[in-house]
DNA sequence: GCAAGCCTGACC
DNA sequence: GGTCAGGCTTGC
C-alpha cells in the first residue's frame, strides 16, 4: 500500500530518467485507470515532453508545458521501467513510450483501484506531511477535534499519511489512536509531528514498506518493513512487555501497545 | 457519520 | 469457499 515514502521513492526512480522526455505512445488495456476514454487521454499528452516529476501526498505528478496529468496508485499500483519490447502483463493497465529512451513505463494494477488523470497540480490542498513546516502541520492538528488516528488519515487536512504510518506515528508518541486531539498538550503535539517527521525521513532513505505488493520502479522492494513496531504485529511483545492489539478504527485495522499507549493519564 | 463499493490475491 | 486487506468516493 504506497503511501508517502512509497510514493517518494516511487517519484525519485522516475524523475532520474523522465524528466525531458516526451510521450510517444500511450496504450491504454484498462480505460477506466484513465478515466474511462483512453483515445481521449492519449491524445492530450501525446508529444508532450515531462518538463517536471512532483509529489503531493500520494499523488505524483508529470508537468507538461500545457498540462500535467496525476497519478494515484491507491492500493496496487505500480509505475515500472521494463525494457522497450516486454509485453503487457496480466496486471498492466497503461503503458507509456518515451522518445529516446529504451525502456517503458508500465502502470500495474492488480485491484483497479489506482487512477491516471489530467488534472493541474495543486497548490492550495492540504500540508504534505513531509514537505510542510512543522508550524503549518501543528496549526491543522491544534484547530481540530475528533480522533486522532482519523484526522492523520484524512487526506485534506494532512497529505500523505496511510494506516501503517499513522499507526507508528502514534506509537512511538505513545498517544493513543482513539485519543481526542483537543486533549492532546502543545508539547505532545509537536513530538507527533518530530516523530511523524523522522519516521517519514527513515522510511524513504530505505525506500519504503514492502508490506504486500509494493515495489518501486525498478522493481525492489522497501527496507521499511524491518523497522515496523506495531503495524501487522497484533499479538507480537512490544519493548515494554506489553502486547500489540489490533483494534478497528476509522474502518481500518489498528495496531497498537495498550500499555505505551494510554487513553486517560494514569498514575498506576 | 458510517457503510458500501471498487477489485483480486492471500490466507485460513 | 469465505474473509480480509484498505485509499478514496459515493450513497444512505
Amino acid at each position: 500500500m504506497p503511501e508517502l515514502p512509497e510514493v517518494e521513492t516511487i517519484r525519485h526512480g522516475l524523475s532520474s530518467k523522465l524528466i525531458n522526455k516526451t510521450i510517444t505512445g500511450v496504450d491504454v488495456f484498462w480505460p477506466p485507470t484513465v478515466g474511462g476514454n483512453a483515445k481521449l487521454f492519449s491524445q492530450q499528452i501525446l508529444n508532450q515532453r515531462i518538463q517536471d516529476i512532483s509529489r503531493h501526498g500520494k499523488k505524483i505528478y508529470w508537468q507538461f508545458p500545457e498540462t500535467s496529468i496525476s497519478f494515484h496508485l491507491r492500493m496496487t499500483g505500480q509505475l515500472l521501467f521494463v525494457p522497450r519490447l516486454t509485453k503487457p502483463g496480466k496486471f498492466t493497465r497503461v503503458i507509456f513510450n518515451f522518445k529516446d529512451e529504451n525502456e517503458n513505463i508500465h502502470f500495474d494494477d492488480i485491484r483497479k483501484f489506482g487512477r491516471i488523470k489530467i488534472e493541474p497540480v495543486k497548490n492550495l490542498s492540504a500540508p504534505d506531511a513531509w514537505l510542510a513546516s512543522t508550524e503549518d502541520i501543528y496549526r491543522v492538528l491544534r484547530k481540530k477535534k475528533g480522533m486522532v488516528k482519523h484526522t492523520l488519515l484524512n487526506q485534506r487536512l494532512i497529505a500523505g499519511l496511510g494506516n501503517i504510518y499513522v499507526d507508528e506515528i502514534l506509537f512511538k508518541t505513545k498517544i493513543h489512536p482513539l485519543k481526542n486531539l483537543e486533549k492532546i498538550s502543545a508539547t505532545k503535539i509537536h513530538e507527533l509531528i518530530k516523530n511523524m517527521k523522522a519516521i517519514l525521513k527513515k522510511s524513504i532513505q530505505i525506500g519504503g514498506t514492502s508490506f504486500r505488493n509494493y515495489v518501486d520502479t525498478q522493481g525492489t522492494r522497501g527496507g521499511y518493513k524491518n523497522w515496523l513496531h506495531v503495524y501487522g504485529k497484533a499479538g507480537a511483545r512490544c519493548f515494554c512487555g506489553g502486547i500489540i492489539k489490533k483494534i478497528v478504527v476509522a474502518q481500518r485495522g489498528t495496531h497498537f501497545c495498550p500499555r505505551c499507549q494510554k487513553i486517560q493519564k494514569t498514575s498506576l
